[in-house]
DNA sequence: GCGCTTTGCTAAATCCATTTAGCACATGCT
DNA sequence: AGCATGTGCTAAATGGATTTAGCAAAGCGC
């Protein structure tokens, strides 16, 4: 229990040379003048002392810790925090730092604990992600380490990764009209708030944008856009039913999959069948778009993507202040009838 | 940009005192025998000049670096482990430490990575996580801080947080029977290795004995029960496909959220109503239960609990060797019929 | 053989907080 | 007055690595 770790000095001992020599050696100094003899000896000497650098010494001296903050609003509501969180977990480890994630509610008290937190500890780089809101509030501290934005966007921190919803918006009205559909086509989960950018920023609304374009290049309208203000499966489903009542359409674009769910429950009761009656596509990719019968043909968020870019970005060397949009990936399932091209 | 950071020697010399006893008033010794008058000047020099203490520095000294390894098998795959994060995540800033989240997906050789990562930096404590397996392999390395197994065990470490399993199995069939039910259950997601414990461990199989305990107290025996190796949505589908084709049960029992998904899918298909044609009952409070029609009934894995006790576990000056269960709480919903006690 | 460079290596300072050992002065007691 | 005790505080060591400044010996040119 009490074994004390080994130290460099121990290391150096051991090869009968100075900690000096040990710490430029073990570090990887280029220009260094040692002979290959001491780069020998002191290699054995912690490989067989099973030497492992004291981090703590170590930021100590140089101010860098080998370790980011991962702070964000949400950690568990949704997979797709967590997906994120894999992301930016694989690249850290592949570029040997570890990950201190915080959570802070999206409260201003808890956001400035955990930038001090992080910043105590000699973090190399702040990530900043966000799952619900997208111009994310920062605190307003001093801040001498790199940071990026990711899922979200700050004034202060030009450097984020975002999707590319300008291209996914497109691509899932390409998908409808590549499988052959082209009228009767509803919009699912239209949010005029959302679509002017009001409401969390641009980033939605440039999904928006490449709907509208990509519908205006086909020369196709929809033929009924449906409101709500919240994307979650029961929304869906009393839209869809209540526009059953009315209209017989061709195919939904559905905003999210959790509309796209509850469309899928309403056109199940109505008896009518997917993709032959009619056709879906839809955003995000969840875990839902798998399970559903017929799989849901969707254009994913690629979270993972985005969380070891974010990190990727925070540990190169330049890194200049811009958005990264991480293209977001058709997923294809059978929610569209076969393209008939 | 190159601001210094304040020291412990800029809040003495300010205080016009040492830092012996800055450090003495600011970390709060009990037996200190400084004047009032100098732990109010040296509070006010620490509170003007926005001292934090460097924990590098901290933790060189006093080996503790008020943090701790959460380290996890998989990190992204369910929402169960983002749960488990989270509730650690909140007992972990509770506790004023901050938590590095460390994935090994199972590999030997990222275990071991993990675990010497976070010993390096001086971590108070680990936690061993786990999404799949029961029984954890945990690198065989000295280790000379706490140990908490979450969601496993492992004869190297006695301390572990696991669900309640076998009173959520019995609580699942006495909904059953408290809504009246009382014949033509089918048992859906058996499977004879884990029942036995031989797959996983005995976890899973606490279960089993908590549904079998409870329904030979009310003197029922399955109709049917249905097998498979894998509990997704497919494997209920396609059983309960199959069950409808000889028999028309009452209820089903089914042995996670995602199996009775793929059940609802089916009856739905076969125009049979929940609950009033088949009542159905499930494990996991997975997200999709809440999004299902009626939604799902479901005896929840309390995740986020497991997550704040297992970091409680971990910082706990007392710890005793054993397994603490926590409470499998049940989701009412509408996939029973009401009670009519 | 002298001065200059190169080679191979090290002593000591440094990062910042904690902690041990102990100093100087005041007070109380006899 | 002399001694013990208590009060209020500090100097210096410590933890383990990195880094600066520089030493001693060998090699080279002439």
């Amino acid at each position: 229990m009490a074994k004390k770790r080994v130290t460099l000095a121990d290391v150096a001992r051991l090869a009968g040379l100075s900690t000096t020599a040990a710490s430029m050696i073990l570090t990887g100094r280029p220009d260094t003048r040692l002979s290959p003899e001491a780069h020998k000896r002191v290699h054995d000497a912690a490989a067989s002392l099973g030497y492992r650098p004291n981090v703590a010494a170590r930021a100590l001296r140089t101010d860098k810790s080998r370790s980011i903050a991962f702070i964000s609003d949400y950690v568990a509501t949704t997979r797709f925090a967590s997906g994120l969180i894999r992301g930016a977990l694989s690249a850290a480890e592949e570029a040997k730092h570890v990950m201190l994630v915080l959570e802070t509610g999206g409260e201003p008290a808890r956001e400035i604990q955990a930038v001090e937190t992080a910043l105590d500890r000699q973090v190399d780089g702040l990530i900043f992600a966000a799952m619900r809101a997208r111009e994310v509030f920062v605190p307003d501290l001093v801040i001498n380490v790199p940071v990026v934005m990711l899922n979200g966007t700050s004034a202060r921190f030009p450097i984020s990764v975002l999707p590319a919803e300008y291209e996914g918006g497109r691509r899932a009205v390409e998908l409808l009209v590549g499988s052959g559909i082209k009228e009767d086509i509803v919009l699912l989960g239209h949010n005029a708030k959302q679509e002017e950018g009001l409401f969390r920023s641009e980033t939605i609304s440039r999904r928006f944008m490449g709907i509208r374009d990509a519908m205006a290049d086909a020369g196709l309208t929809f033929a009924a856009e449906l409101s709500c203000w919240n994307w979650e499966p029961n929304f869906g489903y009393d839209l869809t039913r209540k526009l059953l009542k009315t209209q017989r359409p061709r195919a939904l674009l559905c905003l999210n999959d959790r509309l796209a769910f509850g469309a899928y429950q309403a056109l199940g009761e109505a008896g009518l069948r997917t993709p032959e009656d009619v056709a879906l596509v839809s955003f995000d990719n969840d875990e839902l778009a798998s399970y559903l019968r017929p799989g849901l043909t969707t254009i994913g968020l690629p979270h993972e993507k985005m969380g070891s870019r974010a990190v990727e970005l925070l540990l190169a060397p330049s890194r200049l202040p811009q958005a990264d949009l991480i293209d977001m990936p058709v997923m294809m399932r059978g929610s569209l009838p076969r393209n008939r091209s």
